[in-house]
RNA sequence: CGGAGCGUAGCUCAGCCUGGUAGAGCACUUGGUUUGGGACCAAGACGCCGCAGGUUCAAAUCCUGUCGCUCCGACCA
């Protein structure tokens, strides 16, 4: 390709809304333009990147076994229903009307798709295992877009679905996509580690997130160097010590303790209870009722853990005003205990008994962290503002439903598994694995029939890759200060040909067209920058598209028989004019 | 959706406080001088100052509303 006859539209300053590296370098380079928030045009260059880890993708896809298909983007809404996702994940999807005012969802993922296939098309034992892939454009309402291609409305994921006879074949399909997964981000030159995580809205038994360790990652990842335990913060356990128990002491004792409500200012003189021995009180809202969730004083409450063992992702913390409704008293002053109301004169008590019954709040659920399990001389609210009670018992005093981990781990903790201590760093999730089961198999009847005759579901998985996302990943992990350094796999172009005199009949332009000619017959991908620019201009353009090489043909090495091969963030080489393309070729290769 | 900020030329931004009819740099066009790391000179073209109301003799500037964008939080590949 000649550079004057494309388009690459390099910024000497990055758009001000572009925030993080990458993408700020996305748009520098000219790979990708917005049209919206969250939606862009791919350029070019941009696209040919794309192109190459799509190819990465699809290569390692076929060799583990897995088919190419196609789905449509445009879903009708009765198979999301048929799944329940209509519901629950309908904060993102994107809906849309035909003419006829009949609605549609655009895809934001195929397990309805797909099964609705499998549930015609497959009947028996001896056409499985199958798993499908494509390579498509999703869409999702996201609530916030951000850094370009990493979190947008519309991007291109590769998702796969397989179905296998039992548990343990599907757990044979998973590893192969797990190893899949490590083979296709090596190749892509990231530096990716697995992790285990939260299965969310998909459902599902277990899953592992893929992730690139990046200073602007989204995610923050629980891992033991020690023994190599990794999870997603929002899965991740610790072998951190229960609280210790004391003799359980006398009866609960209420005193004053104005103006006082948070867990430091309680943990101060003249009280100086330490956060570890208090109890905090969280009012949330769980598909419109309330639920109280307790943890020790000195934790956080880890809301991915609440949602996964609550069943809905349909909550939010209780308002002030609810609270206070509800029990009498403001955040900062809550029990479980005394959810009385006697304190309540008259109209009020009788409101609060209303909302209660309407709120069903007399069968508010209490749900405890772990950590508190056994708990005494603890301390916690009284229901009543200015006022906390001591010597509290969690299992004589509270009736919690029940007991779950629900704190959020810390850096330092000691690893469950080898008691070294744990770290966290932040991360961008580019794979999801999941191991699904047989969820949606049942809510479409993909079932087939064993040797004996039996009607059994399929056992499925499901396997995604943001291939855009990646592709940024990529950006982010590899750049200087000069722009992009690509790995030679997923470059738009790995040679960038700069002669400094462009003139047709100026020898550096005949030689450049002659080493065109060569590579790109010997099957590289390359680029020659035939624009009449001065050199500082090709120079720092081909550095911040960051072609992995760049050969170089000015009067000064020309005069001495010599071309400059430059590998991107290497140094530059003098080689004989007859030699320029076996070096680069060596070059390629190592 | 809650909190914060920003919408002026293709890009980066000034002007707004204190109202008087549109600016700079880069990019673009033409001519000239340059030519090994984002050149210089000259001349040009490019603006519904996000949109809609309001105040005013007069609004980019003040007021109200609205839309969009970015950042922090919840969501995800």
């Amino acid at each position: 390709m000649k550079w004057s006859q494309t388009l690459i539209p390099t910024l000497r300053e990055a758009p001000a809304d572009a925030e993080i590296a990458s993408h700020k370098l996305l748009l520098r380079a000219g790979l990708i333009r917005k049209l919206a928030g969250g939606v862009y045009s791919f350029l070019p260059l941009g696209l040919r990147a794309l192109r190459k880890v799509e190819q990465i993708v699809r290569e390692e896809m076929n060799r583990a076994g897995a088919i190419e298909v196609l789905l449509p983007a445009l879903q009708p809404p009765e198979i999301w229903q048929q799944s329940g996702r209509y519901e629950t994940a309908s904060a993102v999807l994107f809906k849309a009307k035909d003419n006829a005012n009949r609605e549609w969802v655009l895809s934001a993922t195929a397990e309805e798709v797909i099964t609705t296939i499998a549930a015609g098309e497959i009947n028996s034992y001896r056409q499985l295992p199958k798993n499908f892939y494509q390579i498509s454009v999703k869409f999702r309402d996201e609530i916030r877009p951000r850094f370009g291609l990493m979190r947008a409305r519309e991007f291109i994921m590769k998702d796969a679905y397989s179905f296998d006879v039992t548990d343990d074949a599907a757990q044979i399909t998973y590893q192969k996509m797990y190893d899949a997964y490590a083979k296709i981000f090596a190749r892509c030159g990231l530096k990716a580690f697995a992790v285990e995580a939260d299965t969310g809205v998909i459902g599902g038994k277990f899953s592992h997130e893929f992730m690139i360790p990046a200073e602007t990652g989204e995610n923050e990842v629980v891992f033991c160097e020690s023994c190599g335990y990794a999870a997603n913060i929002e899965k991740a356990t610790s072998g951190i010590p229960k609280t210790a128990t004391r003799e359980i002491g006398a009866a609960i004792e209420k005193f004053a303790t104005p103006g006082v409500v948070t867990i430091e200012a309680l943990s101060k003189a003249p009280y100086s209870v330490p956060a570890n021995r208090q109890i905090k009180t969280l009012i949330y809202i769980a598909d419109g009722k309330p639920v109280i969730v307790l943890i020790r004083g000195d934790d956080q409450l880890n809301e991915a853990k609440f949602a996964g063992k609550i069943g809905t992702t349909v909550f939010r913390p209780a308002t002030a005003e609810e609270i206070n409704l509800f029990l009498g008293a403001h955040p900062g002053n809550l029990g479980a205990i005394n959810m009385q109301y006697e304190h309540l004169s008259g109209e009020i008590q009788q409101t609060f008994l209303d909302v209660r019954k309407s709120q069903a709040w007399d069968n508010c659920k209490i749900f405890a962290d772990e950590r508190l399990r056994g708990a005494n001389e603890m301390t916690t609210g009284a229901n009543e503002d200015g006022f906390h009670l001591r010597n509290v018992s969690i299992e004589r005093d509270i009736k919690v439903t029940d007991w779950f981990d629900l704190r959020i781990v810390t850096a330092g903790e000691p690893c469950a598994k080898c008691g070294k201590q744990l770290k966290i760093r932040r991360a961008i999730e580019v794979g999801h694995v999941f191991k699904l089961g047989t969820k949606y198999s049942e809510a479409f009847n993909a079932a087939y029939l064993d040797e004996s005759g039996n009607r059994k579901p399929c056992v499925m998985g499901c396997y995604g890759i943001g291939v855009t996302r990646t592709l940024q990943a990529v950006i982010e992990q590899c750049n200087d200060k000069d722009g992009i350094i690509w790995p030679l796999s997923v470059a738009p172009y790995q040679i960038c040909i700069t002669p400094l005199n462009v003139d047709v009949n100026n020898e550096a332009m005949k030689l450049a067209e002659k080493f065109y000619a060569e590579l790109t017959s010997r099957g590289v991908d390359v680029i020659l920058d035939d624009r009449d620019e001065r050199p500082g201009v090709k120079f720092k353009d081909a550095d911040l598209v960051g072609f992995p090489i760049r050969i170089a043909l000015g009067e000064k090495s020309l005069a001495k028989g010599e071309v400059e091969i430059k590998p991107r963030g290497g140094a530059l080489q003098a080689v004989k004019i007859d030699n320029a393309v076996e070096a680069a070729m060596t070059l390629l290769k190592s």
